[in-house]
DNA sequence: TCAAAAGTGTTAACCATACACCCATGA
DNA sequence: TCATGGGTGTATGGTTAACACTTTTGA
């Protein structure tokens, strides 16, 4: 019986296992994505991705591939989905699980740009890439959508202070559209996530703006209910 | 160059990949998880899951094991997560894409029952399942929760023809609660979502309630909209 | 002083929720 | 005739969305 389980498994053909990354990163004007090209297929853009490694878990070997990159770490990374179309890869059959990950594009521009060949792009402006990664993006930048609708992920994407109109050109810039700054800033703070701060942004306006931070003890408790943050006229899936 | 590309992908540890399918299905009373004894692991109750064959697409793979098991087809099915822990699977290390699947329960029971030692449990009364199972379970039914409160998929698991109060038993099993009957059946008819049909259910109760059915061009149009279903107050994820 | 962005308040329409009574029928 | 479940309406409070003017300050 313990030999017919083994057979069982030995039968099996085993699959090349690949993670990729939708990075996404805002740069105050519009929502980048962050693409690479890499030595496998050095003459087309493509996300950035590696194997797993036998040790380790999925997510741990995307949060690997991604700070072996960039540099980054502890950033918002969410499994997207797994990808297994037996064509997808022409070389090798790979299944491909795809995260998406939220970072805070200013702290970390310089060092990637010098360490690779990586390069923001806009999410209207892609180039064409690598096998199905822009299916991959496609189906983040809809993800992203859907639950920066309902939940407070937004905060992930700027520094860690921050104005409430740049907060609102980052919801602008994800859902392509412009919302009232009044209903905004009413809808934002109501859910008494924001911490205003005495110090207000200079040189971007003449008034200035004031900064505000996370509440981060209410931000970990409030992200795993609705918020109904964006007006429900506005979604379209 | 390209004799790099193939070293490169050479010096990979392939893994096994299997499917696990989370099987919801709806008694009249409370919702239901189909398990399995399956061959590997005959004392240990599990889901129905498999291995992916080398022509398959991921989805394609969980749709032929959940029809190869239980003769079901055209069925809900979508992907719920990819399980990748080194340890999941102590004899082989196994990464598992599970898919979550709704069902009508009464079409097929008793094929099930025949075919497989195949048993349908209530989500609160589930028995110690095989490696991650119970995890997976638990994934599946916050994700059941999570997008029937805004998309319309409890049809799925009702008969073609069904009443009212049918479908509100089936979201009172589904969030452990006892919506308002008029508000609900305000809400549900306000999508226009439902026929009504002339036929009366006859039997359970005196009077007898009208049957609907889904009007299926419409469905298929909304199913990527939000409807905000289930009122608010009901949610916490 | 004026241009540019920040900040704030009101109203009307709609939606969510709570709640209670009559209806149809089989036993 | 009565018990059981089916079906409907209304009132209240809260939320959404549309909309315009004043404030601050650097150039």
């Amino acid at each position: 019986m313990q030999q017919r389980m083994l057979d069982q498994y030995k039968e099996q053909q085993p699959y090349l296992l690949a993670l990729d990354s939708i990075i996404f990163g805002f740069d105050g004007e519009s929502l980048k994505v962050l693409l690479v090209k890499r030595g496998v297929e050095e003459k087309t853009w493509s996300l950035m991705g590696g194997w797993l490694q036998p040790n380790e878990g999925l997510e741990q070997a995307a949060a690997r591939i991604l700070f072996d990159l960039t540099g980054l770490s502890n950033v918002y990374l969410e499994q997207l989905y797994a990808f297994g179309d037996p064509q997808r890869d022409p070389i090798v059959r790979t299944i491909s699980v795809a995260y998406f990950s939220l970072v805070k594009i200013a702290d970390y521009e310089t060092k990637i740009s010098e360490a690779f060949q990586a390069r923001w792009f806009s999410i209207y402006d892609l180039p064409p890439l690598l096998f199905d990664h822009g299916d991959m993006v496609d189906l983040a930048i809809k993800r992203l959508r859907y639950k920066a609708a309902q939940h407070p992920l937004g905060f992930e994407l700027l520094p860690e202070k921050f104005t409430i109109p740049q907060l609102k050109k980052l919801y602008d810039a994800v859902y392509n559209t412009e919302f009232d700054k009044r209903n905004f800033s009413r809808k934002i703070l109501s859910t008494n996530l924001l911490i205003k701060l005495d110090e207000k942004q200079k040189g971007f306006s003449k008034r200035g703006a004031y900064f505000y931070q996370v509440d981060s003890s209410k931000y970990r408790e409030i992200n795993n209910s609705f918020l109904n943050f964006i007006p429900t006229s506005e979604l379209a899936f």
